[in-house]
DNA sequence: GGGTAACCGAGACGGTACGTCTAGTCTTTAA
DNA sequence: TTAAAGACTAGACGTACCGTCTCGGTTACCC
């Protein structure tokens, strides 16, 4: 799944009409996004200005009020369309393994630096349901919907109880590791590990 | 525990020596408070400012700083001092029947309008390590304090696997239940009661 | 005189040898004055913009640079070019009576809304020579030239003084006008004549 | 008169009942004025911004915006407040005299920069109803008066016409010198005698 | 009648300033 | 000494225009 794409007005070039005007300029878009992956590392997202980002990208402001609804929204672009944010796993050899192998890939990229910041444009999206559905698409829905395909198979294959309800089995993998992330406790290898330890047993 | 205790300075009043000068006002306190929790019903934590508690509750900017180090600070004196936070359960027939009860008033708690507003606040904290200081202690630690016990308790009554890490185990009863709140999953009975449905299996 | 050809770019025509490319469209310049004429009726001077007249006549913004230096240049071009401020009067029995008649004529120019556009304009000059020079070359020397021909011709049939220096006079004349008009106040029929009356007895 | 009392808000300091709260800061409306007229030295009035001055008097923009409604209002305040505006003559030894010298001040006020600066000031003022009327408070209903004065003594004492009209008669001494201001013509002795010169054949 | 040149609309671009808002601090009088 | 009132510096917000630019397309001429 491209993040980029998401939520950055995006024009569908499947019709090769061209429309009127001066055409969008790749090279602000693009150094918007670097400028603002470079300002998070030394600043919150909520300390994190709009003019900063512009000032930074020798850009209007203007231009990053035109294609982006808000700083959120950037930030997301910038955040989530860097590599180490794509949710690209091994075909399992079971669902289990598919389901450890997807909570230690996520526990990994919540640690640290960044997950300070995915912390914060969680936090940020809080109080703005738009923000939260941008971060929802961008990046929960895929895991999300990873996790659901496992977790059916294995129900099929007798990896996991049949009775299991997906949706909550979701909740309870999902969950700890966002509730450390946003209670300000580690992640790391060792708590992410006793988590599955703990989880896998659970799901049978 | 008494939330409101917690950060806002406090003199006790143990010694019977008053200090000289004009003493602080009870009355300013409970207007502060009163007012945060009407304006937080029409308006987000976020965009909740100090001046329109200022303006509201008729008391100087500098009265909230005096005895307030930021909004967040004010705000959760404000809304978990209220009887709905309060963490009070009756003694438990047994530690399965504890950590249902708990998570089931956690749940009630933080459905609907006042779980919005947690939401804020925690969202909030994800850029105040302060904020979520406070945050922790004044409606966290209780929660935490009370499933170590219990599980604990649980294990040595051969209720839960001996091997259980407490931390862990805390971790996958607390995290789902945030996860739904932040993510914008609905919190209610239904979603709860799979939850422990599936959690008390977990713990055996 | 023209009022339209002073200041837009104008092709003598003198060489009939046509320029090669695409030539200038009529319908956009009319649009353009005309739009500019529209938008005067409800703004003042200083909030009419650019962008307002190019959107109002359809016209790109480009367009309305390639024909006029600035915002004054189009607004005086769409205003002193409307009949109105033709500065024709019928040939006069003398020279007090062409005067008269001149002031007259002025002080209706100058009177209600023509007169506030007039001011605005004017006062939006000031703070740019260009434009101030392009009203002065497409309103006032007109008038200028106007009264400085009377003046001479007054002068040498006696009606008269012949030690008169005539720049003084006509900044007599024509300052109590504009004075009344930038100071805000009135300019009806009861004042240009009270001011006729005074001024002809001086020239004597 | 007290140009600067005019329009910036002023306490009536009748009662000596202070008010509660900070009172303004009369180191920061120095600072305000003195950095508006250094500005002016260098900038136009069009093109002087309330961020600039606010930064060259190191200020924030509110207390700008607390205490002068726009920025004419400031510009006049600090340039009118100068000495060199004052409208203090010396008792004249007749009407003639008196108007004689009232033209030659006002000559000198308007010549130069300061001119310049006036003449920004007032085609600022064409498109704002209010500036305009602090800008005849502040330096127009002086001179007005004054020549009111001097021409109904005139009247009186035989040295004008009785039936002269006073109003038209301000018109025509005031507007030749704001005419040659806004017109873009030098103000020098010159051009003043030769204005009283003819003026004052003309009152008699 | 194809090439070329200047025009056109649309609209994005880097900027500047606006006037408003809030933060957190400071300075006064009143209690 | 604390309270209320409210002024202070600082700086971000989102908007409006500026004057320039870059597109695809149009409309004349001239060879």
């Amino acid at each position: 799944m491209s993040n980029e794409a998401l939520h950055s007005v995006e024009e569908t070039n499947q019709d090769n009409s061209r429309k009127a005007g001066r055409p969008r300029s790749e090279s602000s878009k693009r150094a918007i996004l670097e400028a603002t992956r470079r300002l998070l590392t030394h600043t919150s997202v909520q300390k994190l200005s709009i003019e900063a980002i512009a000032k930074k990208a020798s850009v209007g402001k203007t231009t990053i009020y035109r294609w982006w609804p808000n700083k959120t929204a950037v930030i997301v672009d910038a955040v989530f369309s860097q590599p180490a944010f794509h949710n690209i796993l091994p075909t399992p050899n079971s669902a289990s393994d598919g389901i450890r192998a997807q909570i230690e890939k996520l526990g990994r990229q919540l640690s640290g630096k960044n997950g300070r910041i995915v912390a914060e444009i969680l936090g940020e999206s809080q109080a703005e349901p738009d923000a939260l559905r941008i971060f929802i698409e961008t990046f929960l829905q895929d895991r999300y919907n990873s996790l659901s395909s496992l977790l059916e198979a294995g129900k099929q294959n007798g990896e996991f109880a049949v009775d299991l309800d997906t949706e909550t089995a979701i909740d309870v993998i999902l969950g700890p590791v966002f509730f450390r992330l946003i209670s300000g406790q580690e992640i790391d290898d060792t708590s992410t590990h006793q988590l599955t330890q703990l989880l896998l047993k659970t799901l049978r």
